[in-house]
DNA sequence: ACCTGAACACCGTTCAAGT
DNA sequence: ACCTGAACACCGTTCAAGT
């Protein structure tokens, strides 16, 4: 075949393939060989758009962060800092469990990534205009994306298994009904999340109030 | 060689020898075979007493889990739940920062691993004791993780480039500072952690009170 | 510029063979 | 029981060759 007249491949298409591939099978099976496959495409083509397996993940990455909305940021309604990181972290969660297998590859941060910058900047601008000194609204950025990523990263409920004999009443006297929580999965996780983040933002109001 | 008669390998010896290869060169250059070199061995012998790299990976998981302090949880000196909280997450996140690689493997949750089903019993042991009801003490036990966890994943000031022309002021108005990050980046990340720590701890109290 | 096949060094894992 | 080397299918990436 050698080049085609209409390129076969765009950045664009190699990271949409590559996040479908992640979503659906995950890092461990995710293998250049295996999405150039799906593109219908020798290997190295790849490598004729991105320099690397890790720049291909970065995009991945980058493809998840941009479905989270940043509209409570405002300008236009502005809505109380509170209300803004409320609205935020719960779209912000729902963008990550969509896509849990991506989660980890968020520990590298936000590097070049545009659409993580993006966020990154909203974030910390609209806590800045609350009234947040700037150390204090980096924290406030950062505090919450430790909450929000961890509650994605992997299930608390999920990691018990379900068999009723797996947890030795002598070793573990209060696990007893542990192997129940994966039935009930998403109800634990939705709900240790919902608790978490309202203490959390209860906890950031009385500081706000002391700093006045 | 074939067998000798002092066995060469055990579970133990492997795995130490794994973490140590994880936290010197991360997950991405560990591999069964480089794990078989460092142990002086040749590399299908590691089946033998694993059955496959997840296995090895899962103890590794384990060994830095069972670094984290339980003693707050009792019961001989049994402290206010909140005190116990808190010392318990400062000891959590001091054992995953001093093993930053090995923490996107905690993803799959405790499963049958003996280290991590001791800490969740000790957690909701105490919880349980301390009078939260048992649907809330799971929760609680869930979200401390999920700020832990996600604190440890990765740095958020180390997620940006220390670049001072990395963040183009037209498209991230508020990042004109960012760049200064890295070189702070224990400090921020601290700061945060405590931030977010305290906001939590506050938060708990006040659903706490709010229960009778 | 953008694709190909061939090639290189490296993987995880199985298995028969040795003691 | 516990190690070995050989082997298999599969990796990420480079590179010369094609248009």
């Amino acid at each position: 075949m050698a080049r085609p007249r209409q390129p076969l491949l765009s950045r664009e298409r190699i990271a949409t393939a590559a996040l479908g591939l992640v979503d659906a099978e995950g890092l461990q099976a995710f293998s250049t060989r295996r999405l150039a496959g799906a593109l219908g495409v020798s290997g190295p083509s790849l490598y004729n758009h991105f320099q690397a397996k890790g720049e291909i993940l970065d995009a991945v990455a980058d493809a998840v962060i941009a479905e989270v909305d940043l509209s409570m940021f405002g300008p236009d309604p502005a809505p109380p800092w509170r209300t803004a990181l409320h609205d935020w972290a719960r779209s912000y969660r729902a963008a990550l469990t969509a896509h849990p297998h991506v989660v980890p590859l968020l520990a590298q941060g936000p590097r070049r990534r545009p659409a993580a910058l993006r966020m990154a900047d909203a974030v910390f601008g609209a806590m800045v205009r609350a009234g947040w000194p700037p150390a204090q609204a980096t924290r406030v950025g950062a505090l919450l994306r430790y909450f929000v990523t961890g509650s994605a990263l992997g299930s608390f409920a999920g990691g018990f298994v379900a068999d009723p004999g797996a947890y030795d009443p002598a070793a573990y006297p209060h696990l007893g009904r542990a192997h129940l929580l994966p039935a009930h999965q998403q109800q634990v996780d939705e709900g240790a999340f919902a608790m978490g983040l309202g203490a959390l933002l209860d906890g950031l109001e009385l500081q706000f109030q002391r700093l006045s």
